[in-house]
DNA sequence: CATGAATGTTAGACTGGCCTAACAAAACTG
DNA sequence: CAGTTTTGTTAGGCCAGTCTAACATTCATG
C-alpha cells in the first residue's frame, strides 16, 4: 500500500505521532494529539482505533500508541512531503517562511509520488527545509534530528540555530524581524527562572524570549 | 462564499456543469453527468440536490440544470485553477502534456487562492493551457472560446489546432508522437463518412484520424 | 396516443470522520 | 490506600457522499 491510498485523517494521524517523536522522548497521548490537532480526544480515541485495525499502530486500550515499521513508513513520507513542499513554496513560488506550513499542510495530502519526485529534484535534493527541519530521504533511511532546545543550553554560550519551529506564522515572522533563522548563530546571555524568560544576544542586539519562543528554537553548541 | 469552502465533490459537479457548455450547446443531463463523472445517477441527482439548495444551481425535478451565477462564478474559478495548474505542471516541473490532467484535477480542490495567484504570476498571466484551452481570468471575464472540431471542416481547407481535449493521455501521447499539438498547422484531405475516417495532412504526413481522435481537435481557419 | 424504453428520483444502507454525553480506567494525593 | 481528578473509551448522533434497488416521470415509437 502507498501512503496515497490513506485517508487524509490517517495520513494526519500517523504524521503527528511520529512528529511527536522527533524531537521528544515520551510516547504521544490520545490528549495531547487531540489538543494538538484541535479535535476531541474522543475523536482521536477512534481513529486510533482504526489505524490499529489496519496495522499501522499498535494500541491497547488506556496503552500507549505505537507505530508499526508500515505506520513509521507511512508517517515519514508524510513528513518528507510536507518539507520538500514548504521549500517548494518558498524557493520557486516565492512564499515567506511563516507562510508556508498551512499550504503544505493540505497540499501533502494531495500531490502524488511523482509529484514529490519532481519537486525533489527541481530544488536538487534539498535536505532541510526553510525551518531548517530535516527532509527525510526518499527511501525513508533512518533520520536523527540534531539539537537542543534553546532553553538547555548554559548561560554565555555561543550556539547556532539548527531548527525552528513552524508550528506559529506569527512568531516565525517576529524571529524574522529579529534576524533569526536557520544558521543564524547567537549568544545565550541568561535564563531568568521566575520570569520564565531567556535573554539572548543576536548580532549587537540583545532580545528576551518568552518560553514559547525559546522552545521554538533549536541550537547546536559551535 | 469563496469556492475553497465548497467540497470536492461540489466543486467537481459545478465544473462539469460549466464545461459541458463550453465545446457544446445542449445543457447536459443527469446521465450524461454520471457517465462522465464515473458515478451512478442516484449519485448525481443528489448531489445536484444538493447544489441547488446552496443557490449554485437551478433544477426542478426533471428538469434542466442550469448554473446560478454564483454557481457560475465558482465552477470558472476551478477551471481557471485546472488551466493554470496544468500550464505550470508542464513550464515548472517538466510535465509531459499529456501527464498533467489526471494530477490537476487532484490539486485544484487544495491549492489556496493565494498559490493560484503566485503560481499566476510566476508564468506570467498565461492565457492558454497545454492543450490550448483558454485560461479563464482571475475576475472571471467573460470567456469565448474559438474553433470548430476538425470534423466540421471541409476537405482542403488547412487549418491550425487551437485546442486538443486533455480527457485522454494515451491519445495525447499519440499526437505528440505525429507532432500535432496547439498552434500545429494542418490540411483536412478528407472525410471518409462510413469509416468514420478523417484524412488530414501534417508536415509531409497523411494520417487518418478515427472519430475519438478526430473530435478532440478544435481547429481555426488560417 | 398508449405503451414500453430510457431517464431521473427517492429510499435505505454503509463508511469515514467528526461531535457530545456518559462511563471506565488510571494516576495523583492527602 | 481511598477518594478525587485526570485521562481515555464507548455509545449514539450527524453530515457528506457514495451505492443498490425500487419507483416515478418523460420520451419516442408503433
Amino acid at each position: 500500500m502507498t501512503v496515497s491510498e490513506l485517508t487524509a485523517s490517517a495520513q494526519d494521524y500517523l504524521k503527528m505521532i511520529w512528529s511527536s517523536t522527533e524531537w521528544a522522548e515520551a510516547p504521544i497521548t490520545v490528549g495531547a494529539m487531540a489538543e494538538r490537532m484541535a479535535l476531541k480526544p474522543s475523536t482521536v480515541s477512534d481513529g486510533i482505533r482504526r489505524l490499529a485495525k489496519q496495522g499501522l499502530v499498535t494500541h491497547a486500550p488506556y496503552g500507549s500508541i505505537e507505530l508499526t515499521p508500515a505506520g513509521r513508513a507511512h508517517a515519514v513520507e508524510m513528513v518528507r512531503r510536507h518539507r520538500l513542499l514548504e521549500t517548494f513554496l518558498v524557493q520557486v513560488l516565492g512564499y515567506g517562511w511563516d507562510e508556508v506550513h498551512d499550504e503544505a499542510e493540505i497540499l501533502e495530502h494531495a500531490v502524488s509520488d511523482t509529484m514529490i519526485q519532481r519537486i525533489d529534484e527541481k530544488l536538487g535534493h534539498p535536505t532541510r527545509d526553510p525551518h531548517g527541519d530535516p527532509i527525510p530521504s526518499g527511501n525513508g533511511l533512518p533520520h536523527r534530528p540534531q539539537g537542543d532546545p534553546l532553553t538547555s543550553v548554559e548561560p554565555e554560550r555561543t550556539v547556532t540555530i539548527t531548527r525552528i519551529s513552524d508550528a506559529d506564522p506569527d512568531m516565525l515572522r517576529y524571529f524574522t524581524q529579529l534576524g533569526l533563522g536557520p544558521d543564524t548563530r547567537l549568544q545565550v546571555l541568561a535564563h531568568r527562572p521566575y520570569a520564565d524568560v531567556t535573554t539572548i544576544r543576536v548580532g549587537d542586539r540583545d532580545v528576551d524570549l518568552g518560553p514559547s519562543a525559546a522552545e521554538a528554537i533549536w541550537v547546536v553548541a559551535n
